[in-house]
DNA sequence: CCCCCTGACTTTAAAGATCGAACCCAGGAT
DNA sequence: ATCCTGGGTTCGATCTTTAAAGTCAGGGGG
């Protein structure tokens, strides 16, 4: 990931999100933590070594997207959850411009949909481009700009 | 990458995004993509070294992301340059996704900021959720569901 | 006291990915 | 013929991830 912050990439708002969300697992395991897994157990279903868990959680942590809660059940010992921040809720949009994008170009077979549902309307939600007065815009009608 | 397709993960669209645009480097070469460049040495600005980027775009290529395009300078021989296709331009909410969130949660310094515009209004454009009704939702009032 | 169980990790060597430096290729100009 | 330029490729070093084995710690039970 260093390599990836060279100076002008370091500026890059797209590049920093990179340096951390990049990294391997790191969002599928916020996708887990955003559908209610909250223990270390829980995030292993994702297929992750447990090495790699431990380290990666701790990133996560470190990095402000997750923090440490500790519960305790009866007769058990206290140990630590992991829950979303709010900088880690905001990484919502970017998982599901994932899924539109996996969706719409991946051939994945037959299956129930992944859902982002609205929860007051209960129907489902996805990610649109909007300008700034609030009008619609196409993604083919919008142009990345680079900084000069 | 290989260990993030497991049975559940491969029909799962955001970690099959993953297995293509997860992997180092892939989103900054979009991004350098969609602001215009099209040929080996301007990609080369990210600073990723020339073998990782020769493997890079033959992957985005394969992948449907880009495609090759023949050009020819007067005096020169007959190039390739790399240019987005359908699929590999709607990625670009992914982009503007992470563009988002890195603004809001890291310290980037002074900078002029990115740009996603639109260019029929000339306005700046972000990303919203909006339902099945075509009305915005706030992220916080999103949930994600796992499929059953 | 010891043992067991369970969940949460950690350790370690091997496999895989990325990198830096050097290098090669090919076509056009001289 | 050589030189130049752009577009790569090769290769060994370094870093990252993984699989398998292991440790740790607290609570319960004998």
């Amino acid at each position: 990931m260093d390599a990836m912050l060279l100076p002008a990439n370091k500026t890059c708002p797209i590049a920093g999100a990179l340096a951390v969300l990049g990294q391997k697992w790191n969002l599928l395991l916020l996708r887990e933590a955003f559908v209610g897994s909250t223990r270390f157990a829980e995030f292993q279903r994702i297929g992750i070594p447990t090495a790699t868990l431990g380290a990666r959680l701790e990133v996560l942590v470190e990095a402000g997207l997750l923090e440490r809660q500790a519960y305790q059940e009866e007769g058990e010992r206290t140990r630590e959850e992991y829950r979303l921040t709010q900088a880690g809720r905001d990484a919502l949009p970017i998982l599901a411009a994932l899924a539109q994008w996996g969706e719409t170009h991946l051939d994945l077979g037959a299956r129930p949909k992944v859902g982002f549902v609205s929860v007051s309307s209960g129907s489902s939600a996805h990610l649109e481009f909007v300008d700034e007065n609030g009008k619609l815009v196409k993604a083919d009608n919008v142009r990345v700009e680079r900084a000069a």
